[in-house]
RNA sequence: UGUUCUAUGGUGUAAUGGUAACACGUCAGAUUCUGGUCCUGAAAUUCCAGGUUCGAGCCCUGGUAGAACAACCA
């Protein structure tokens, strides 16, 4: 024992922003104080990108005795619904954090307003009449400078009275606009006068119709960070481009040199054959490509809850990965593997038949049932064990039945011993077959003396088979999910259609399976191990009488290989 | 012919000027009443070229490659 290391052994690197964070706690910046944000808008649901950015936002904060806070980045109330807020809140305890308060960026639009208005007077922003086309070709290319808008040294009196007055209504929506005036040959494309507040008549969902004028995400992100005292503004890579005018506008801000938000970014999460997109899981849930944002297929963090994945394992599964400013795409094994190894030590085994083809024990009396004592989970002996029937009929795996097997089967093939979990060793004695030639009742006979716990069971049996009896048994379906894409990076493949690449065997319903009585009893979202045939969850749509399960991931499955070679 | 950022086995991440390591994946073996787990082993790595240094994955210069930025989205 003595050489295993302890937890405080193994001291984990810092990642760059913890480092960062150490160094500016070490330096006495903001009072020492650390204060974080996770900053999501309510436009659709959350995936598992934001589970990393969640980690790191409310991780930060926990490891340095800071707050982090929950803010709704609601300044598009177009795209934004009440819904979403719910989801978000629900999926963020459901991974296991608690937030210390929650705002909404609309909390701030006052501030906001009186702020543009400053810069107005200071001659720092302006109205301008153009159209977005025009906006847009005068604004240059990444290459070459842009040009000036006529109306930018407008007076600052008229302004001031239309910017009044886009707010009061008067005005349809792309009429004109407020910029910042900057610098139209930035080689920062964000600096060339960037639009800060634009019409929107569509009501909010928290502030109705009161406003008619909404700020652009660059002049309300860094300005509610500052409002909300937060120190350390996390985000994902493609934002780091904004922060020169996140802190510029900050800069315009400050009152003191106590405090300051400083963004930080980090590397999105890309996972190999998963869309992280909004826009286009949007698009799978509006089109019913997908049976809504909690399809096990999504890679939702409800979708995945729904598959069976624990919020531990995919807090694991981030912690694996790490934060760093490479750009990479991380494969899903990796987050697969998590499941399991979190899965393998809490779910119970249980039995179940995806498949079933009978297999009658000719020497077992009819009428006879034995209980057969099993282990509900290997990797944890406190779990105890439960009991199934053993009866002369039983259901097992069509696939664990072939009648001229290759060398490495070590499954049910005539004259081949297989021990039947739990229970006896067997001797496959043959089958029988339909007209057509498909295999309809297997036959074996039972060794009396076998018995698990038995002295004679300890027979070295190469083959260990599941079954359920067939009196005992319960019907059930099960839902296969696979990969929704089929090809390995998504998003690369631009020009073609997205719907091209969605995999049409995403979806497998197998609707005459048997599981073992025990699972009558079992509660929605509950996890088991079908023995080896992967991990499995009670659907929610489940109801007494229909169980529904879904198939959370599939064991690593060596067999297959030993087919292929065969 | 812009600005900003990035580059370590197949994938992701460490090594903070001093023996290139960890996890996943792959392959092989052992154990097993799950072809799972656990265990053992193997192959495989610092983008290129210079420079600084006793010593460079790390610092400097120049290349190369990739990413982000030209929404009245965030």
């Amino acid at each position: 024992m003595s050489d295993l290391k302890t937890n405080e052994d193994v001291k984990k690197s810092l990642n760059f922003i913890e480092s960062i964070v150490e160094k500016d706690l070490a330096e006495g910046k903001n009072s020492g104080r650390v204060q974080t944000r996770f900053p999501p808008e309510p436009n659709g649901y959350l995936h598992i990108g934001h589970a990393k950015a969640i980690c790191i936002d409310f991780g930060i904060a926990e490891r340095y005795n800071g707050t982090c806070n929950l803010r709704f980045d609601d300044t598009n109330p177009v795209k934004e619904d009440i819904e979403y807020v719910d989801s978000i809140k629900e999926d963020i305890q459901w991974l296991g954090f608690h937030w210390n308060k929650i705002y909404y960026a609309s909390d701030y639009f006052q501030q906001l307003w009186d702020f543009a208005v400053k810069l107005i007077q200071e001659e720092k922003a302006y109205i301008d009449e153009q159209s977005s086309e025009t906006i847009a070709a005068q604004k240059g290319t990444p290459t070459q400078p842009g040009i000036e808008s006529p109306y930018r040294n407008r007076p600052i009196e008229e302004s001031l009275d239309l910017f009044k007055r886009m707010n009061d209504g008067e005005f349809e929506e792309g009429r004109m606009t407020l910029r910042a005036k900057i610098d139209m040959a930035s080689p920062n494309m964000h600096f060339r006068d960037p639009i800060i507040y634009r019409i929107i008549k569509h009501p909010h969902h928290r502030t109705g119709t009161i406003w008619k004028v909404y700020p652009m995400y660059d002049f309300a992100h860094g300005q509610s960070d500052y409002f909300e005292g937060v120190t350390h503004s996390i985000c994902t890579l493609e934002f780091e481009v904004h922060r020169p005018l996140y802190d510029y506008f900050i800069d315009l801000l400050k009152e003191n040199d106590n405090y300051r938000p400083r963004q930080i970014e980090f590397n999105r999460l890309n996972l190999t054959y998963t869309v992280m997109s909004k826009r286009k899981l949007l698009q799978l849930v509006k089109e019913g490509l997908v049976n809504g944002w909690d399809d096990p297929r999504m890679p939702t963090i409800c979708g995945y809850r729904r598959r069976g994945y624990t919020s531990e394992s995919i807090r694991n599964f981030i912690d694996k990965i790490g934060y760093t400013k490479y750009d990479g795409i991380i494969d899903v094994a990796l987050l697969e593997h998590a499941v399991r190894e979190d899965l393998n030590i809490c779910a119970p085994r249980v039995s179940a038949v995806l498949n079933p083809v009978k297999l009658i024990i000719s020497n077992y009396p009819e009428g006879q049932v034995e209980m057969m004592e099993a282990v509900n989970n290997p990797e944890d002996p406190s779990a105890g064990t439960h009991r199934i029937e053993f009866t002369r009929e039983l259901y097992i795996e069509r696939d664990d039945f072939m009648e001229n097997a290759p060398k490495k089967f070590f499954r049910m093939t005539p004259g081949q011993e297989v021990r039947l979990k739990s229970s006896y060793i067997v001797k496959c004695t043959g089958c029988k077959k339909d007209e057509n030639g498909n295999v309809i009742e297997v036959y074996a006979e039972y060794d009396p003396l076998t018995k698990s716990g038995m002295p004679e069971s300890n027979r070295k049996i190469k083959g260990t088979l599941h079954w359920v009896s067939v009196e005992h048994s319960l019907p059930a379906e099960v839902r296969l999910y696979d990969r929704l894409f089929t090809v390995e990076n998504p998003s690369e493949e631009k020009d073609r259609d997205f719907h091209e690449l969605l995999n049409p065997d995403s979806l497998t319903v197998l609707t005459n399976c048997r599981v073992e009585k025990e699972l009558a009893n079992a509660k929605p979202y509950d996890h088991f191990q079908f023995q080896r045939l992967g991990y499995f969850n009670l659907d929610p749509d489940s109801k007494e009488g229909k169980l529904i399960f879904n198939r959370t991931v599939s064991l690593k499955d060596t067999w297959t290989k030993v087919k292929d070679k065969s």
